[in-house]
DNA sequence: TCTGGGGTCCTAGGACCC
DNA sequence: TCTGGGGTCCTAGGACCC
């Protein structure tokens, strides 16, 4: 049996465990830059204001419904995610984190209680860390995601079994077909199209056809619906890639400027690279124009560099980013985004050793860069960095909304419990 | 005036091989 | 007139997710 746990309106739940003020009032937070909602409180929901709206379209209606707007505080959220995962973990053994306000669990089908444990959690979760989460079970992932949505709608103890076949049918009869979990904006006209509308219509469509119009992943879906089980809990591994881009408050044309704050966003994911315990053989750096002020969307570019083998030193990581950023910047043009992927990655423990380097990874380089990680770890984020970042802006995102650094009295925060 | 960021997987098609 | 049939590997782009 499957368990998906997910988080209630995590970033402003998070935002409300520091600020009671906040409870029972409409709240969203913003994306990066301010620009988007990318939380809401249940009372920002009703209001309505829709997921992903532009920040300066609402804000009128937020204020005057007597509602807070909060800019993202990404280390605040992440914090509070690993004490939840933790959570979940001490009582679920091996979970997948799906992303950071969900997880999934696989538990035995028998022996025992699924809801009374389901519960306990969810008590557990609230109590401690302060979040409310809501709790689907069911047969597989995809019925999971069912059962949780109905959760959510509970007024108390949210926590939803989804495993008899005749409610399930019940269920998708009144489950719109693109609420499923896997089906997006380009699929539902199509299967509508075909005249499917519910959930139902599509589990109870020819796995064929589905097959022959729609390929695997769907087809995935269908069997899932049915309860049989095709997508399982995910161990963690290394990931395939890490970006680190942003949007920015004002546009900028200035090479010198853009150089060093993309020098910055590899620095950053050069760190994330390392913490992992992997390293890249390729990055790629882009360039987006404002695609609201074009008529054809964004224009800007992007160019791939290898590194000719793996590596983990930022140096080395900028220097090629810095070529690249020379092949696609042009003079004449006002930039809105720019950023920076890595690619090629492998985890160092089992590195492919290139044929024309004695070791994949020179030692001197990876102390290097265990000493500045660990210096960094100790005197704080850029105590010392890469001379390429120098030119910066101090400032270039939009963010005037930020909470403070409570992270940092979290520590003591926890002990009082 | 203001419109996010970070991922994954699959597929189709081309290059190349026997 | 008629022009194999597999394979593999790679990449770009599409679709989805939160």
């Amino acid at each position: 049996m499957f368990f998906l746990f997910d988080c209630d309106n995590f970033f402003v739940s998070c935002e409300r465990i520091f600020r009671p003020d906040l409870k029972k009032r409409p709240v969203v937070v913003l994306s990066s830059n301010d620009g988007c909602v990318v939380s809401r409180s249940y009372e920002a929901k009703a209001l309505p204001i829709a997921m992903g709206a532009p920040y300066f379209k609402i804000e009128k209606m937020l204020r005057g419904a007597g509602g807070v707007a909060l800019s993202s505080n990404f280390e605040l959220y992440s914090d509070i995610s690993r004490r939840v995962m933790s959570l979940i973990r001490q009582n679920c053994g091996a979970i997948q984190v799906y992303s950071v306000d969900e997880a999934f669990a696989r538990l035995p089908d028998t022996g025992i209680d699924h809801f009374q444990l389901a519960v306990c959690i969810r008590h557990q979760i609230l109590k401690e860390v302060g979040i409310p989460v809501s709790i689907g079970i069911a047969p597989t992932k995809t019925l999971c995601k069912v059962a949780s949505s109905l959760a959510k709608s509970k007024a108390f103890d949210k926590v939803e079994i989804l495993t008899d076949p005749q409610r399930i049918r019940q269920t998708l009869k009144n489950f719109e077909v693109e609420n499923i979990w896997g089906i997006g904006r380009r699929l539902t006209p199509k299967l509508n199209f075909l005249g499917i509308f519910t959930a139902l219509e599509l589990q109870n469509s020819p796995l064929k056809m589905i097959r022959r119009n729609f390929g695997i992943p769907l087809e995935k879906t269908v069997m899932e619906l049915n309860g049989r089980p095709c997508l399982d809990i995910e161990r963690e591994e290394t990931a395939q890639s890490i970006t680190v881009s942003r949007s920015f408050e004002h546009e900028i044309s200035n090479f010198e400027q853009l150089e060093a704050i993309i020098a910055g966003f590899t620095d950053t994911a050069c760190r994330r690279l390392r913490a992992q315990n992997a390293a890249a053989g390729e990055i790629a750096v882009f360039l987006k124009t404002n695609r609201f002020r074009n008529q054809n969307g964004s224009s800007g570019g992007s160019y791939l560099v290898s590194l000719g083998g793996p590596c983990v030193h930022t140096g080395r990581f900028i220097a090629a980013m810095k070529y690249g950023l020379k092949q696609i910047f042009s003079p004449q043009e006002t930039y809105k985004s720019a950023g920076i992927t890595l690619l090629a990655i492998e985890s160092a423990d089992a590195l492919q050793t290139s044929l024309f380097e004695k070791s994949a990874l020179p030692p001197e380089e990876q102390k290097l860069m265990q000493t500045l990680d660990k210096l960094n770890a100790k005197l704080g984020a850029r105590t010392v960095f890469f001379a390429a970042q120098a030119l910066a802006p101090q400032k270039f995102v939009r963010s005037n909304f930020h909470s403070p650094a409570y992270t940092t009295s979290w520590q003591s925060l926890v002990n009082v419990h």
